[in-house]
DNA sequence: TTGTAGGCGTTATCAC
DNA sequence: GTGATAACGCCTACAA
């Protein structure tokens, strides 16, 4: 058996409004009494209903949060950004994956309104136009990361894609890399369609190799890497180096490349994007484009909880990866990058 | 401004309780006025507040669960399974970190209970007996996975530690090894002791060399395998085989015997244990362990929602992890694990 | 089959 | 400072 205010009220001999005041606002009931409710309900172990108050307040202190899918490293270190201070403020984080599957992401956000969270946060979104009028549906501030359908209709916080891929190629054209290779994500993300955008500019820039036959696409995990990084390596002139679309892509690559008997950097260079925590510990140490995950969550879920609270702020925020050497990047044909 | 039944209600001519009716049990109404309503519904573009129906049902249908931290590959993969069969069942799930402070974990229980969570699904908890009283007092159904404190006061879904560990060690002795080393999280872990557990029994079975000296602890993530390693490689008769308490610190290892100029598995051989979509793709690849880990997050979930219903359900159920060979283990100074 | 009336646990607006 | 009283949105006897 649960208590509730009346419970208190009966005991304290006060009316379930002089309790209700008496835990919320202190100091808008007499000293003495006030002491005394607390410490009744205190004795008898009094937790607050949420759901009671929310009805009440009609808030609910709740975010939802939906994602492609959590066991995606880069995502995980979002959400936990998010929850963090999403927990420091006591809003409680509803998580829901959608598997990059357009219709189940609408379920979710459709079953988020009906659970009436105070605000949404949606990840790498794979939802199109018609997910416009869904959202506004709800009638609550949305943060989007790393929106994958261009659009200024909410709030949003990501990396600037395609300056990241070209500090990524600027780096293996400093090193002397001509023929410069690209694994991309599967076509139409916005992420990929920007990587590459910044992967062209600064091979033309260069005036170094551009050619289709030097791009190839995975589909933003390990296989996908290998899969690709197979198809340029089959080329009657391979590239290099290998930008990739992100760092999962390119462990797959490692892989494939491993495989094929090719020693990395020695014989080709492989860069990557985000920085997992995972990715120091490949062979070799990946070099990568850091994006400054943890960071990024945070920054959604404090923009979301000042959305909540009818504060202002700015409808985007763009933030810069920064390179991060290490050791599968060298100048051709050297094995050591420091040398 | 959003639409409750009792709109519906006005625009239909009839109650609001046969509009609720109307919209729950369809054929407890009639079915002309019941279709209706329901058009009438459709077309205001009405959605149900979960809030009131909660707060009416006294149920919310709603999970929560609390991890360490889901940035850990491993919690991820399980999350994904319990988010799985719970938005399945229309279940939505609150994840919360703890970061393994065991005050954390007590504040997110108590925010669950006063959000009225159907049940709980709590993921390797540190927290000790102090726990028990508080979990009770959520009056709800807890699963424990992996549950890190022994005590039988709620139901839980395990992998077989001992078993998984001795599986391991076998498969080293199995390859001539004799000298084998234990890389384990930190101390007090109720899955460390059984993995060492499991490890010393098959070294004491066939009576190879068992020392305290071929123990050094990590913290279950891949830095502390790193330098776990490390005090290994420094004693003056290193082993020629470790088991690793999972695949993050068997990472950590490998990156330690790489710097240090030893071939895996010539030099050395690795086994770790989870088998972590990752761990296809470190160099070598990882001769490991496999624990079914979304299968345990579905098994969790499912057996939190039958708790829910009232069904009654196994207390404990207990998975075997199988080995999984890979490239990381072979004879002693053999560089092919097929050799 | 349908409507009336309460109640779920809080908050909030009034009078007193 | 305190107590009625009325929401909040829904469900559910009970009565009609």
């Amino acid at each position: 058996m649960t208590i509730s205010i009346k419970d208190i009220a009966r005991v304290a001999r006060v009316s379930h409004s002089t309790v209700s005041r008496a835990l919320q606002n202190p100091n808008a009931v007499n000293e003495q009494t006030g002491e005394r409710i607390r410490e009744i309900a205190r004795s008898m172990g009094y937790r607050p209903n949420v759901i009671g108050r929310s009805l009440a307040t009609q808030r609910t202190h709740t975010i939802g949060v939906v994602v492609t899918t959590v066991a995606d490293p880069f995502v995980a270190e979002v959400v936990t950004g998010i929850e963090d201070v999403a927990q420091r403020d006591n809003y409680a984080v509803f998580l829901a994956n959608s598997n990059a599957d357009p219709e189940r992401e609408i379920g979710v956000v459709r079953s988020f309104g009906d659970r009436r969270v105070d605000g949404v946060v949606v990840m790498a979104s794979r939802v199109g136009a018609m997910y416009l009028p869904l959202l506004n549906e709800l009638h609550v501030p949305i943060v989007l990361i790393d929106n994958q359908h261009p659009g200024r209709f909410a709030h949003s916080i990501s990396i600037d894609d395609r300056e990241g891929a070209r500090t990524a190629v600027r780096h293996l054209l400093d090193l002397g890399h001509r023929r410069i290779g690209y694994i991309g994500d599967r076509y139409g993300l916005q992420s990929d369609d920007d990587r590459f955008a910044g992967y062209r500019d600064e091979l033309e820039r260069a005036g170094a190799d551009v050619g289709s036959e030097l791009v190839a696409h995975g589909n933003g995990r390990a296989e996908g890497g290998l899969t690709a990084a197979g198809r340029l390596l089959a080329l009657r002139e391979p590239p290099t180096a290998v930008f990739c679309y992100n760092d999962m892509t390119a462990m797959g690559a490692l892989r494939c490349l491993h495989d094929h008997g090719m020693q990395v950097p020695k014989d080709i260079s492989v860069i990557g994007f985000d920085d997992l925590p995972i990715s120091t510990f490949l062979q070799p140490p990946l070099t990568t484009i850091r994006q400054p995950k943890a960071e990024m969550g945070r920054d959604a879920a404090a923009t979301l909880l000042k959305l909540i609270r009818g504060e202002t702020v700015d409808v985007r925020t763009r933030v810069q990866g920064t390179l991060v050497l290490r050791s599968s990047t060298a100048a051709p044909g050297k094995a050591n990058p420091n040398g």
